[in-house]
RNA sequence: GGCGGCGUAGCUCAGCUGGUUAGAGCACGGCACUCAUAAUGCCGGGGUCAGCGGUUCAAGUCCGCUCGCCGCUACCA
């Protein structure tokens, strides 16, 4: 099996890390986790963008060296793996020697090949949104010009150096073509089909501004247009230019997990560079949508902004991963309201899954001594909850495989929905007086199936499932999707149970 | 303005190439159960499938129009 490479975008340290980051690394990581629990090798690479006019003014006003400056506020994001239990196996930033280096070569062998030429560019700049604008796009108060986000703009003409996107236009709908699931949601890729259509013009690739960037070579009055700049860190993470480096085989990334803000450059200006440089362009573009908070946008002007760390406090991890992925169809913008996390909190994780557990825990403690029942043949009864797990794991890797983390987690929970009804109508209680052997079978058979969802459950919501699994008696080197085909020894001792997932009041 | 999408139970949404009494979860009502985190299960009420017109033996499901939302884009980076 071919090794799976899954990207964040790279933060832009000009940032504070709020929701809509957590979310991104969130969607890979559970991605991630899925791939590994089915015995694959996976590379996942997020880090930090930190380049850019912006930022060397932000650390300008700091009074500080912008290498200082970003070795601070980057940190916030490696906090924030930590804090969000996120499995990343590499955390790049884009002020690492290494990623000079394999930016300086990309460079060169763009231009090596005719890709790059000098020319020069003016217009309305905006230094805090670092883009362009159009005359008609402009408001003038008090003499000062301003763009429609509010950003003050001045009128720039330097020398630049640009790639010849415009040569790469039918490389790109041909890529996009032969490979339909480039880029997903499927309404994204119209979009960006019709923005190409529209007419593709040549990219300005360095500026002369500033200078917190990556020398161009053999100029060093240029520095590179971030973009270029940031979109490298995926191939410098896999040991660029160095292709036989170890981890190159992990290129070309399966998964680009973006924003929809910036699909285009993923979906267009990455795959035109990297066919432009003769490299293999990434299998798939991931655009998410975006959060509101109670029905509201969410602005810094606001003040609505939703910090994760606040939120895995108040919450725990694992009810908060399992909100963002189970609320809202992936692709699609979603409400984050609070009510709606408690829940899915109480309803779901505890009553619906926690205490299905410890429903059927504690009979197993207190009618079998605690000690796993034998495994039994399924009598017919046992048919509703013991077959839909054979198909569980494929199904649902196939649904994470294209990204629906709901409908994942959707067919799961409907599967521990039946197992509650199953317990309910064998009724172990009480079998426990008329049958005490069948009583064992109904609780071994709710064990198998407990241990099925706590398995395929593992990368939603480690943490808790750990537990669960812990709680099962599920040695370590039990919890892979291959390890469910072989059932647990009988008279293993359970540890006394305990709830899993804390409920919380519903007003707060 | 151009291109694309959406409008289905109180809420959030499923409904593939048109075909039995339109589904799920939540919310609500009733019943059952009492092993369990006052948890669970079963049953039920509730929808002119935005509106109008058309194609068809048959239309949420196709076509046209109207109304209401939304996304991308609008002579350059």
């Amino acid at each position: 099996m071919s090794p799976i490479y899954l990207t964040t975008p790279i933060y832009y340290v000009n940032d504070k890390p709020h929701i809509g980051h957590a979310y991104t690394s969130l969607a890979t990581d559970v991605l991630a986790r899925w791939h590994r629990l089915a015995g694959r090798e996976v590379y996942f690479l997020t880090g930090t963008d930190e380049h850019g006019q912006k930022v060397e003014k932000a650390a300008q006003d700091a009074g500080e060296a912008p290498q200082a400056f970003t070795d601070r506020v980057s940190q916030a994001f490696r906090d924030l793996t930590h804090t969000m239990g996120f499995s990343n196996d590499g955390f790049i930033r884009t002020t690492e020697k290494r990623h000079y280096e394999a930016c300086q070569a990309l460079w060169k062998r763009l231009a090596e090949r005719g890709q790059i030429y000098l020319g020069a560019y003016e217009g309305w700049y905006a230094v805090r949104d670092e883009a362009f604008y159009g005359p008609d796009e402009l408001t003038e108060r008090d003499g000062v010009k301003y763009a429609p986000s509010g950003a003050p703009v001045e009128w720039v003409r330097e020398p630049s150096y640009f790639f010849r996107l415009s040569a790469w236009a039918d490389k790109l709908l041909e890529y996009y073509e032969i490979n339909p699931d480039f880029i997903a949601p499927s309404s994204r890729r119209n979009e960006v089909i019709s923005f190409i259509k529209s007419g593709l013009s040549d990219l300005s690739i360095s500026r002369t501004s500033f200078r917190w960037g990556v020398p161009v070579p053999g100029d060093e009055a240029h520095v590179m247009y971030v973009w270029l700049d940031a979109l490298t860190n995926y191939i410098t993470a896999m040991g660029y230019p160095d292709e036989n480096a170890a981890l190159w085989k992990f290129w070309p990334a399966d998964v680009h997990f973006v924003g929809k803000d910036i699909l285009r450059f993923h979906a267009i200006y990455w795959p035109a560079f990297l066919m432009a440089a003769d490299l293999p362009p990434p299998k798939r573009v991931f655009a998410h949508g975006w959060w509101t908070n109670e029905g509201q946008k969410i602005s810094k002007s606001l003040g609505n902004v939703i910090d994760p760390l606040a939120l895995v406090e108040e919450f725990g991890l694992d009810p908060v991963r399992y909100f963002l992925l189970r609320e809202v169809p992936f692709g699609q913008d979603g409400d984050f309201a609070r009510g709606a996390l408690v829940n899915r909190l109480n309803g779901e994780l505890a009553d619906v899954l926690g205490n299905l557990a410890n429903r059927t825990l504690s009979l197993i403690q207190r009618n079998c001594e605690g000690k796993l029942p034998a495994p039994a043949a399924p009598a017919e009864a046992d048919g509703a909850l013991l077959d839909p797990l054979t198909s569980l794991p494929e199904t649902v890797g196939k649904l994470l495989e294209s990204q629906q983390y709901h409908l994942a987690l959707e067919e799961i929970f409907a599967q521990v929905r039946g197992a509650n009804g199953y317990i309910t109508v064998q009724a172990p209680w009480a079998l426990k007086k008329t049958d005490p052997v069948r009583m064992a079978v109904v609780l071994r058979h709710l064990h198998t199936a407990l241990r099925a969802y706590a398995t395929v459950l593992q990368p939603f919501m480690p943490g808790s499932m750990a537990a669960l699994l812990d709680q099962l008696g599920v040695p370590p080197d039990a919890r892979s999707l291959a390890a469910l085909a072989l059932p647990l020894p009988e008279g293993h001792m359970l540890p006394p149970p305990s709830p899993l997932f804390r409920k919380v009041e519903s007003v707060g």
